[in-house]
DNA sequence: TGAGAAGGTGTACGGCGTACACCTTCTCAG
DNA sequence: CTGAGAAGGTGTACGCCGTACACCTTCTCA
């Protein structure tokens, strides 16, 4: 009976079954425990299976990567492009966030995706569209790098990393070691002196959201500067 | 005699001789072709031999890491902070470029390194005495993100992935195909009207020289213009 | 209805990092 | 000079990994 009701209420496997569990399983236990075998395990069935959906490890995450980043709202139907890039990075960051593997398996990745080379077509025609020369464009695209994708490489950010072994650790702040403060006394004193409840640059005390509006509204403010200037590559105002 | 020749000239292992050869093979084959058993091999002994000397194969690569970016010049003695920031930004940029690996491998990690906790003290220092508050300072390193260890991550730049399977491929920057123009017409308008002898995005036409300094100076500028306007985060002018 | 396609299984191979017990070689105190 | 102990290199083995390949089952449709 068991057996039976087994047998009917088994789902088959599927591309998209496979790429939901995988994702959920990443989010869920790090990218780090994403095997083969235990994906084929998840949803209860032998290995080799799954290999009659997707073709290789690698085209797996690339799969997972497009589903992650179609994830990402579209751009707003009636704005100025500064606005509506900066509400589009801002949902890509949302989306990777909701997936802390994605940025390194992004930048892992040798070849771009569809759904990412969509998504930068999609950012660029924003631009286009804002009056942006052809090449203007193309640096902004360059100086934005991840970052409009919603991700800063940050060095101290361990966050990205839960998704590396599990999920994000929430210990308690941490003080710094007092040998850390000795031989790094320019980073232990920003870090301690932060504005916004104080935290650790190491740890994890910081506004990674202000940070990160921070940077963007940087780049932004230069970018409209240069547009409105009319910089050229050529004839730069430098 | 070859048998005694080669004992009087074996030279002993060590934790130097060990970090060299694999940084040599990390360069020359890529990351991905970097085991513990390859590079005993190439050292001329068995793999546990190198468990004497490291760790584990994550401390070696911490250890390769530190010495790499123990590569980047020291800062400039007297030069105003944006130009002694940008130099050893540039010199960052050189020592990484060398091991093409190294970004990747640097982004993978948990935790800094020390030589790295010591580059960003040191930037942090000279942001300090050029008459940054902690607080601006803080935010700068953020902003600058990766890029202040001389790679911008870029989701088009193929060649620091030449790191993870073998040395730049120079291959001619191949046409784009017409099914790609047709669907991604921005990425390929941009990518073909680069003012910048023409190459394209997707390949490595693109002076990545170029884009790396112009993204720095976009940044640079702006940082300086809030300096200069004595920004805090608590009372910011946008 | 029965052939062929599509999809799940089992076994096996060659790689990986590294634990552990062992053997060799060097160093230096007595 | 000697010999004990430390430091350093070896060999074997374990449990992971991705995946090739041959096989078997189940579904589809002419």
């Amino acid at each position: 009976m068991a057996e039976q009701a087994e047998t009917l209420r088994r789902v088959p496997l599927s591309r998209d079954r496979i790429l939901r569990a995988a994702i959920a399983l990443a989010d869920a236990a790090g990218i780090d425990s994403l095997s083969m075998r235990n994906l084929a395990q998840e949803l209860g069935v032998v290995p080799m299976a799954l290999y009659k959906h997707v073709a290789n490890k690698d085209e797996l995450i690339a799969g997972m990567i497009d589903m992650v980043v179609g994830e990402i709202d579209p751009p707003l139907p009636d704005a100025d492009w500064k606005h509506t890039v900066r509400e589009r990075v801002l949902s890509a960051r949302q989306a990777l966030r909701r997936h802390p593997w994605a940025p390194l398996a992004i930048e892992s990745r040798t070849t771009a995706t569809p759904a990412i080379l969509a998504y930068l077509d999609s950012v660029v025609g924003t631009l286009r569209a804002g009056g942006f020369s052809t090449d203007l464009a193309h640096h902004v695209m360059h100086a934005m790098g991840s970052r409009i994708l919603g991700f800063s490489q940050e060095l101290f950010d361990t966050s990205r990393h839960a998704g590396r072994s599990g999920p994000a650790n929430s210990d308690p702040p941490a003080e710094l070691p007092p040998k850390f403060a000795a031989r790094f006394p320019h980073l232990a004193e920003i870090a301690t002196a932060a504005s916004h409840d104080d935290g650790s640059v190491v740890g994890q005390g910081c506004d990674d959201q202000f940070e990160f509006e921070f940077a963007l509204d940087l780049l932004l403010d230069g970018i409209e500067r240069l547009q409105q200037q009319r910089w050229t590559s050529s004839h730069r105002p430098r």
